[in-house]
DNA sequence: GCCGTTTTCGGCCCGACTGTTTTCAGTCG
């Protein structure tokens, strides 16, 4: 808990150090211990009160006692007399894409621009491209940066909705009044961005216990309702960014748990035809159950297996319901088998401090091992990426995995490599060393801004060099941040198929990558699938929740996985695809 | 600001790309 916090107060010190044109090798101290304290495997109160603090990579004498000062006093001294120095919404600008702290330096210095609205204002008014070394395509970039911050204004990412959600439940379960207690809405549909979250209950006897409990609750900042059976506050969370979302909780009759929980999970477009199709029937259905149209009797509401049987329909799981079909093949009875966490057999894409990674092969095997994991593919990243490995040191890497495995019984780690795809579709990595590995990804990380033409060639020809058995975070978007680049998906899931490549639904929150849409089209076209977290550290394995869920918004089965598959199945296809 | 040591200060992943400029600053990964 107090992990996050600490992470965040180093993350914004970074960011006004930065604004302030400080040194940028103490920037990149404070953002490395952002990062350390945020990849922290235990809680760093625990961590301050042993005084182990500096024996953390990263934190000297100095961060230390910002940390300590921070969990004391809830403040910093040193980021308070920063924060005092400018407004505090100019760090807001800091989201818009190629907007750095220079040029939010400047913007403030010069035009006075302090907010994302003052950057718009001036922006539109042609006031940007008069500053030095800026000019109307820089102008043009920043105002469609700010208008996909905006589409993605007042929506937190999946994994943040979650965090507090899951907090919040928790605290309310062990009440003695609580019996049941789940989020609804679309957090339990597994959105990848969540507008705001709603959570629902049944008590035994009165619901002011909990309501009460509910509005006091750490981290609320503004309490919206206070009623008995609806209560609604705003809480706000600090983690890499600043989030503020509403959070409903509603208190139900046992009787009609179900019916709610299928109401206020929704999406509302489902529940349209799921009501079209009640009536037809002579049923209505709310949010209390489900009614005979003529008598008003209740035929189901105390579970949602009853509501959907009520109306002829097996129960559709929540990450089906937006009206894509799943009500008419619910109907048809060929609703999917859908994946689940239990069916993963590893992870195939991991770095390590080989590339970017945190952790050495051995402490991300360990942590594979202790998920019962099968096996963990290292790929970290290659040359030309000023963190990617050369020939010689993947030679180097691979050796030192082969040592690692004769210790393992019934775990292997795969030797891989994410190997960069350079602007004109090689490959970033001589082909006789790939060729002795186990698994290799491949993926864009330059020259995002290439035609649709030379982007899609540019991956197709990746694929083709028969080389690649997986695709990594195809489009390149960043959830709320950035679009992908522009790419023809159904030309690389054309490809995809051609050339036996997997494509990849990148688990981490911020990519999503696949998405679900795009993601189901491949599952149609015959091309497998991979769900992979890109881990940088231990504690980002837990991320495949998001990729799994993700995929089954995308009606996948277990067997569209790649890595559902035991080892021997999964190094059979392998040298299959390579016509070994 | 941290780290490692050649114990007291110098080095810290750095290259590609964009949009500006006419040689390079800023951003990104």
């Amino acid at each position: 808990m107090d992990n996050t916090a600490v992470s965040a107060m180093f993350d914004e010190f970074a960011d006004w150090l930065e604004i302030d044109d400080e040194n940028p090798f103490r920037v990149r101290a404070y953002r490395r211990a952002a990062q350390v304290v945020r990849d922290l495997p235990e809680d760093v109160a625990q961590v301050a009160a042993e005084g182990r603090l500096t024996h953390l990579e990263g934190i000297g004498k100095d961060l230390a006692g910002k940390i300590v000062e921070f969990l004391q006093t809830g403040k910093v001294a040193a980021l308070e007399e920063l924060r005092s120095k400018y407004p505090p919404t100019l760090r807001d600008l800091l989201q818009v894409p190629d907007v750095g702290p220079k040029t939010v330096a400047l913007l403030y210095k010069r035009l006075n621009v302090s907010s994302l609205d003052e950057l718009e204002e001036a922006a539109q008014a042609g006031k940007l491209a008069a500053l030095p070394r800026m000019g109307k395509k820089t102008q043009e970039n920043i105002l469609r940066g700010i208008q996909l911050l905006k589409q993605s204004a007042g929506r937190v990412p999946l994994e943040v909705a979650w965090h507090i959600a899951e907090s919040i439940v928790a605290e309310l379960k062990p009440l003695p009044s609580v019996e049941q207690i789940i989020p609804a809405g679309s957090l339990r549909r597994w959105r990848e961005t969540i507008g705001d979250i709603d959570i629902l209950a049944t008590t035994t006897g009165a619901s002011a216990e909990v309501m009460d409990r509910f509005v006091h609750l750490p981290g609320v900042t503004e309490v919206l309702a206070h009623g008995e059976t609806k209560s609604s506050v705003i809480v706000v969370v600090d983690a890499r960014r600043k989030y503020s979302v509403q959070v409903d909780l509603r208190v139900v009759p046992p009787g009609s748990f179900g019916a709610a929980l299928q109401y206020f999970t929704g999406s509302k477009d489902h529940n349209i035809t799921l009501r079209a199709r009640a009536l037809k029937q002579g049923l209505t259905i709310n949010e209390y159950g489900v009614f005979e149209e003529k008598t008003g009797k209740q035929v189901a509401g105390a579970t949602e297996e009853e509501v959907y049987a009520a109306l002829g329909l097996p129960l559709i799981p929540p990450e089906l319901r937006e009206n894509r079909g799943e009500v008419e093949a619910a109907a048809e009875g060929r609703l999917p088998d859908l994946i689940d966490l239990a069916a993963m057999r590893g992870d195939l894409h991991a770095h390590t401090t080989y590339s970017d990674g945190h952790n050495t092969i051995a402490e991300m095997a360990d942590a594979a091992r202790a998920r019962g994991y099968e096996y963990l593919a290292i790929t970290d990243h290659s040359k030309p990426l000023a963190w990617g490995m050369d020939e010689k040191t993947l030679r180097k890497q691979i050796k030192e995995i082969r040592q690692l495995n004769e210790k393992y019984h019934g775990f292997r780690i795969l030797t891989g490599c994410e190997v960069d795809i350079l602007s004109d579709g090689r490959l970033g990595m001589d082909a006789a060393v790939l060729q002795q590995l186990d698994i290799v990804i491949a993926s864009v990380h330059s020259n995002f801004k290439q035609s649709r033409e030379e982007m899609t060639r540019r991956i197709i020809r990746a694929m083709e060099t028969g080389l690649v058995d997986i695709i990594a975070h195809p489009t390149g978007r960043l959830v709320g941040q950035r679009e992908g680049y522009d790419v023809d998906v159904p030309a690389l899931i054309e490809a995809a198929k051609r050339c036996g490549v997997a494509l990849e639904i990148n688990a981490h929150p911020d990519r999503l990558d696949l998405n679900d849409l795009n993601a189901r089209a491949a599952k149609n076209a015959g091309v497998l699938l991979t769900i992979n977290t890109d881990a940088h550290a231990p504690s980002n394995l837990d991320l495949l929740r998001f990729g799994v869920h993700t995929a089954r918004r995308a009606w996948v089965e277990k067997k569209d996985v790649l890595n559902t598959m035991p080892l021997d199945g999964l190094l059979k296809w392998r040298q299959q695809r390579r016509g070994l």
